[in-house]
DNA sequence: GTCGTTGTTCGATGGTTGTCGTAGTTCGAT
DNA sequence: ATCGAACTACGACAACCATCGAACAACGAC
């Protein structure tokens, strides 16, 4: 497919707390929640500072992207990401904050 | 092993985010976690509300007892388990209060 | 002692998943 | 129209994991 796909992301109400915890449960997706957590921060597929292959990052964001914690903003051939904040703050008030007050 | 095994459980500074989230993303542990929720509560292992057998019951109160989730107090042949709830708090502020706060 | 209860350990098995390389697709720029 | 950049899809492979059955160990009660 192309890069510039457009994508079903769930809904709030279809946010299933499992997935969330499975998506953030790996460590290069971790890393990649964190690299995504200050405000207003967006990255690029290729913007992310991990050490994997393209195809693994490509596996990694549809993860995220399927559990409803990242979502896409496509604009030419680069779709920038950025984390759900409000809909998991919504959801799961607390989590995302624990989860980054983690020590590395 | 027996039934009164001592166990050696992670210090609170050995408790990784990534252990608490795989631990957590299993629906059965999910379960069982909800289950101890309450303050105070205590669960043997035969005192758990799940469809699996005691086998692999015992898989995942390892797997929450490695991650450092829950720990055990020995009373005669039972093991009652209950939340490190202080311990995740003082980690990981609002993680366990979010999780808990998802829709079954 | 002999049971029953409680809980663990040990394979075995089937499914899921993280990883990669390769190939392919869309877009923008030259 | 050709090239490169940005992603994605597909197939393969190894590793992990949830599950079970069967056997085992410790304790309490009779």
């Amino acid at each position: 497919m192309a890069a510039t796909q457009q994508y079903v992301y769930p809904g709030q109400d279809e946010i299933r707390i499992e997935a969330v915890l499975a998506a953030l449960a790996d460590p290069v997706r971790l890393d990649m929640v964190r690299q995504l957590a200050g405000p207003g921060t967006e990255i690029s597929c290729s913007g992310f500072d991990v050490a994997v292959t393209k195809s693994t990052l490509t596996h990694h964001l549809r993860t995220l992207r399927e559990a409803g914690v990242i979502i896409g903003r496509q604009q030419g051939t680069t779709r920038y990401n950025s984390l759900r904040r409000n809909d998991l703050d919504e959801l799961f008030p607390g989590l995302l904050q624990g989860v980054l007050a983690a020590r590395r």
